[in-house]
DNA sequence: AAGGCCATACCGACTGGTTAGTATGTTGCC
DNA sequence: GGCAACATACTAACCAGTCGGTATGGCCTT
């Protein structure tokens, strides 16, 4: 388990974080190890253990971050002003704009995941879970009203749009000719365009 | 560097892959080590090394095995009959098939293809991008014919196809209430859609 | 047809290096 | 003096790859 860092005064702690997060955004979790990341970190492997419980404790902090971020942005999207399909529109961009502005823990979390114990994993899906019935309710409240065409199964779709998300990690490059703003327009426009009524 | 399994009596070398890819998609590749998969397999490692130069020798092969199957059926698809609209369409539940067909393949590559030694990385990368450019090159055509709307940059929408695909190792499961045949159509479905000319 | 020769296919013990995690200090602040 | 925040030294386990060895069967020569 990890004690959350004590808030006050555990600048290692985030310091530790920050390049675990590197590191295995760099070389993945397994080729990653913990003597590496407490030399990036300027300290040792005793400050390592007194904030984190084990090494698998370090990966699973990196998710629950940026779960936590994007959770919470997609509430407010979500429960904010707009039809439907500008409050989709919305969502969909922030989300691709927030995975490329912290593209190492999207990289991470799609590569490293399965690595989580099975117990942490589980947490971790239930969390993901949660986030992407959110989205999905969005896709369903479109069809409902007539917005978006009823061809499509909600769950697929968001299954769909999410791989995109998640596969950003293997390709985007920030010094490559596309902005995260004109990644994140696009994205969202195909997904709207791919439920827009005939 | 590998001779490829000598085609003739080496029922071992197909049996150590067949196990590898089952159980590098179901551990990951840095969680399986070489006794297990030459113990799934029924041998030893003297075998195991008789026919691959490495661990991450066979890795490789397994990537390859997938590239040379999907680029062969894109090529018939994309070289065949029909409208533009109706050969990409054909092309994409395609490659969500076999990608279904062959999920543990699919986990794998998306999974642990960083895995790989850099120079065959870029070897399975180049691979990767030619068939790209085959399904890229698909969207152009029919951009240019004015069958599809000329808003969406063609390689962003292969990247977002693929993610799609890609990802399908991560939420799929063959007891899953889904066949691979509605998943295939649905995607397809989506893909077409959100080329459509308003 | 018999004997010699050699390549292929595999075995299994061993090595050298790495690694997560631990046990036991040490320091400095309240 | 006591506890939080680290450092240092160590261990026990694991693992990719190696290497010397063996069994089998085909081919060449005489």
């Amino acid at each position: 388990m990890a004690h959350a860092p004590s808030s006050k005064s555990a600048a290692v702690a985030q310091r530790l974080l920050a390049e675990a997060t590197r590191l295995f955004a760099e070389r993945g979790f397994e080729r990653t190890s913990v003597q590496e990341i407490v030399e990036a970190a300027g300290v040792t492997k005793g400050a390592l253990y007194h904030y984190y419980g084990s090494k698998d404790d370090l990966l699973h902090e990196v998710y629950a971050r940026v779960l936590r971020l994007q959770t919470e942005r997609l509430q407010q999207i979500a429960g904010g002003e707009g039809t439907v399909g500008e409050r989709l529109h919305r969502a969909a961009a922030d989300v691709v704009l927030t995975s490329i502005e912290n593209l190492d823990d999207t990289k991470i979390f799609f590569r490293s995941m399965h690595q989580l114990s099975p117990e942490k994993n589980k947490a971790v899906r239930a969390d993901r879970r949660r986030y992407h019935e959110m989205f999905r309710s969005l896709i369903e409240e479109g069809q409902r009203d007539g917005t978006f065409r009823t061809g499509p199964r909600p769950d697929l779709v968001v299954d769909y749009f999410f791989g995109s998300v998640h596969h950003l990690g293997t390709w985007y490059r920030e010094d490559g000719p596309l902005s995260a703003e004109q990644v994140a327009a696009e994205f969202a426009d195909l997904l709207l365009y791919s439920l827009r009524r005939p």
